[in-house]
DNA sequence: GCGATCAGAT
DNA sequence: CACATCTGATCGC
């Protein structure tokens, strides 16, 4: 059966002034954009991951480097800010770098071609389906310029990135053989004990410090141990990560998302659960051990990591593979295109469930598998967004509320030619682009390095916005980080010749109450838009699996990979049935009647009852 | 010069 | 706040 995940719905004004969409979906019109793509999971916490450096062919860094120094604009440099013009944004204040775009081989003239008809000033949303699409437009509101003003001197702080480990307790089950510490070395391997996984110990790099590797390594050829070992070069003066124990899926020699740790004894099988940096980070051409994702992350490793491809083993979603006498089943993330969950079903009837990076939502409660598959004992859980201001629309709105702001802007510019620029990572964010592009019948460039993974994705619809050159697209898709005042500022001087305004539109979990910033030249709109839980989902989600124990894999500070979030117990610790079923929704029948073989409650109330200061406190990995 | 890695910035 | 990179520096080959 087909998931309804990674669908987009569209609804009425209605359904979008209820206080929660998520909660209330089932009087959704549905107008679905995309059933095949999934939206990713959510990420672990992203610690500053040393990405792998990608050597550029001599085209591209041309390409990239033949912009005009005039237009350099240093990375340390202070722009001069309009009034009026800034982004209420701390964040990407202070600089801008040159951005200039490398125009494709045959340019074409200066007047921008719309792939389909240029929509300005349309009032039709999704055109793909208007005699369905009986939503109105919902107007934005326009901030005051003093509001901008306000905003424009601010400089940007470090952030307190340990904002939200609370109750940081110092890891106590990792043990780190590349410290010279003793002591240090000592209390770790005292810790050992605690480990959750078959792996004992999980790293030893420097073949130095080897010393105490308690379990064997029988799961490595010897030839492939001593290979790994003497190619090791970890740099003097630097230590190898530590791998915290949530990277080992407990009681298998399973890694997920765990690259950077150098040769973990006893591991066996390598997942990755989506590509994005701060997962496949460590991945580099020399990785020699089975690795398991979903088609869409392999051809993307394929394409950028060259690894040996006889290691390259692909698991659809819905689909399972056995590997080592546990069924392994992908299930649809809803976070990134290619992002999957992972189902790990021993044969004693154990049931672990790592959701890597995902977006829970109520289409998932209807997955069979979570019927089928009632009791799973371990979640590894992405609690991104573990903390109760962490709140925002279903993706169906942020797209419906950025169509409508660029409808208003284009109604309000009706005689201006809008070069439209979206922020995006190197995959993810594509629906909102896509939804704008086909609403308004723009044609989409992107940067050559995000093209080339788009082109992984085997999305019908993208390929057929997409344009090769800068000049004959009015929607370019950039990096997230340029959206800015000053960058955009930047950007635009490659354009203004076919051009009078730009939009820059970034599309973030963190622009829930973002204003939008209007210029004469230059304006940037926020869309909230995540592809990661928000709290009230990430409650609902545990609360539907209601599973044994849940094991957070994002670190809540930036320098210790180990210490992860907890998640309140509330959640999963109760007498009942409370997280099965919401009185707001009901699985389909079909779904229902043909699958489950779980016991139906008798009463279908399910209490969200907010957390009472269950503090969202951290502890060590592995509990 | 290049790949791998890290720290710091956006 | 920091979703995920991106850049520059360093190390070692």
């Amino acid at each position: 059966m087909s998931t309804n995940v990674g669908k987009i719905r569209l609804k009425n004004l209605t359904d979008l002034q209820r206080p929660d969409n998520a909660e209330t979906e089932a009087i959704a019109i549905s107008i679905q954009i995309d059933d095949r793509t999934p939206e990713k999971q959510p990420k672990a916490r992203k610690v500053r991951a040393a990405t792998t450096t990608r050597k550029k062919n001599n085209d591209e860094i041309k390409k990239e480097k033949v912009a005009v120094n005039s237009t350099d604009v240093k990375r340390t440099g202070k722009k001069e800010l309009l009034p009026g013009q800034l982004r209420i944004d701390t964040f990407f204040k202070s600089s801008s770098k040159c951005n200039k775009v490398e125009p494709a081989p045959v340019r074409s003239p200066a007047k921008p071609k719309p792939h389909r008809t240029p929509r300005k000033g349309c009032k039709r949303l999704f055109i793909g389906d208007s005699s369905t699409t009986k939503a109105t437009i919902q107007m934005a509101t326009t901030p005051s310029d003093a509001e901008h003003k306000k905003m424009a001197t601010r400089k940007r702080t470090q952030p307190q990135r340990s904002a939200r480990a609370k109750c940081a307790t110092p890891p106590s089950d990792i043990i780190d053989l590349c410290t010279d510490d003793e002591s240090e070395f000592e209390r770790k391997e005292e810790s050992c004990e605690l480990q959750p996984t078959t792996l004992g110990v999980l790293e030893s790099r420097q073949p130095e410090a080897l010393p105490v590797v308690t379990v064997p390594h029988h799961n490595l050829s010897m030839k492939m141990e001593t290979d790994a070992l003497a190619k090791e070069n970890i740099p003097k003066g630097r230590k190898r990560k530590r791998c915290p124990s949530y990277k080992i899926v407990e009681d298998t020699t399973f890694v997920v998302d765990g690259f950077q740790f150098g040769n973990i004894p006893n591991a066996t099988h390598y997942f990755l659960s989506h590509y994005h940096a701060d997962h496949y980070v460590g991945l580099t051409r020399k990785f020699a051990h089975p690795l398991y994702m979903s088609p869409i992350t392999a051809r993307l490793v394929e394409k950028f990591i060259p690894i040996d491809s006889q290691f390259v083993h692909e698991i659809d979603v819905d689909k399972s593979v056995v590997v080592k006498d546990i069924e392994v089943t992908a299930i649809d993330a809803n976070h990134c295109p290619g992002a999957i969950m992972l189902l790990f079903k021993f044969s004693t009837g154990k049931c672990i469930l790592h959701t890597g990076d995902f977006r829970a939502s109520f289409e998932m409660e209807s997955l069979p598998i979570f019927w089928n598959e009632p009791n799973i004992d371990l979640l590894y859980l992405d609690t991104t967004y573990l903390a109760k201001n962490y709140d925002f629309c279903h993706q169906s709105d942020s797209i419906y509320s950025a169509c409508s702001l660029v409808q208003k802007f284009h109604e309000k510019n009706a005689s201006k030619r809008i070069l439209h620029v979206c922020g995006s990572y190197l995959i993810g964010k594509e629906k909102v682009w896509l939804a704008l592009a086909e609403e308004f019948g723009l044609r989409v460039w992107t940067e050559p390095h995000r093209r080339k993974a788009i082109d992984c994705l085997n999305w019908p619809e993208l390929q057929l916005v997409l344009s090769d050159d800068p000049f004959d697209a009015n929607l370019h898709v950039i990096g997230m980080g340029k959206i800015s005042y000053p960058q955009l500022d930047q950007y635009f001087k490659q354009f203004e010749s076919q051009f009078d305004m730009l939009l820059g539109i970034r599309p973030s979990g963190w622009e829930k109450n973002s204003k939008p910033s209007y210029g004469k030249r230059i304006s940037v709109i926020g869309v909230e838009y995540s592809e990661h839980s928000s709290y009230k989902e990430l409650e609902r989600f545990v609360r539907f699996l209601k599973p044994t124990n849940v094991i957070s894999t994002v670190p809540v500070q930036p320098r210790d990979l180990c210490v992860t979030a907890t998640v309140p117990t509330k959640w999963y610790k109760y007498n009942g049935h409370g997280g099965m079923i919401s009185t707001s929704y009901q699985p389909s029948i079909s779904t229902f009647l043909e699958k489950t073989q779980r016991k139906i409650p008798t009463s279908f109330t399910m209490t969200l009852s907010p957390i009472k200061d269950d503090n969202i406190s951290s502890s060590t990995d592995g509990g």
